[in-house]
DNA sequence: TATTGTTATACTCTATAACTATA
DNA sequence: TATAGTTATAGAGTATAACAATA
């Protein structure tokens, strides 16, 4: 039986790759899956983005302007700060990540069917556990 | 309460983010990284690692070289076949992943904390379902 | 002056195609 | 001919520092 530690790093990995091979069937990254990800119910400013994606602010500049060369956000001025972008979801980057999290929810699914639903439903709770704990512990929202 | 699918792919971001920051703390990557825990106790040639990695051999042939020009790794030509390098862990990339693995280790200890022990034990059973259930029906071996 | 975002620059990481050396 | 590995090249992704525009 795999340690505590191993399994955990183990299952991340798996788990990351269903998720990378999704993202690579639309010709997508990881970081690029994510951030139309977090734009499916937000409209963030650059900075925002930085922050959600831990990344320096520059770094963003470059990851919105190929999504943007490949029609898939937009930015916007903001009407307030006229120092401010807000990025949006462009209809296509909305297909692209409805479809991708459609994939990647069938391979999770196939992958849980490994348990039986009793079983689930006790992975689910104590995955909840952890990750709403760790970021109650951080002040995170989620 | 989250999703299975929602839950899974939160807690693998989590895990992946606490490796990312630890292999940062000794300027690594999480490829590099990667590498230097393969090396941990195999000695496999590029074309291994390349396998290993999920990789293309001539990426493996820049990190690898990246990872020997700073005396992490070691190329050590074949004795049997000469066109074949068996790469091998040096003494300073072994002291790296060992830290690196003792930092990550206390960090998913200190995750896993926010369970009680009974929830662990059930946990690291079901993770552990998942992992080689998943691996012994692609046919993988760990 | 401080903040938001971009630009210039440099490095890592990755794949494809062409190449060298060996089998 | 086939295989192992490298090189040349191109592009994505990332950070630091300097910059322009706005607050």
């Amino acid at each position: 039986m795999l340690s505590d530690v191993d399994g955990m790093a183990q299952l991340a990995f798996l788990v990351m790759s269903l998720l990378e091979r999704r993202a690579a069937e639309h010709g997508l990254s990881l970081v690029q899956i994510r951030l139309l990800g977090i734009l499916r119910d937000r409209t963030p400013t650059m900075q925002e983005l930085a922050g959600l994606l831990e990344l320096d602010k520059s770094s963003v500049t470059g990851l919105v302007s190929r999504a943007e060369a490949r029609g898939l956000v937009s930015r916007t001025p903001s009407t307030t700060d006229r120092r401010v972008v807000q990025v949006t979801l462009a209809a296509e980057g909305r297909r692209v990540v409805e479809a991708g999290a459609e994939s990647f929810t069938d391979d999770v699914t196939e992958l849980l069917a490994l348990l039986p639903p009793a079983s689930r439903t006790t992975l689910r709770r104590l995955v909840d556990t952890l990750v709403t704990g760790y970021a109650s512990r951080r002040g995170i929202s989620l």
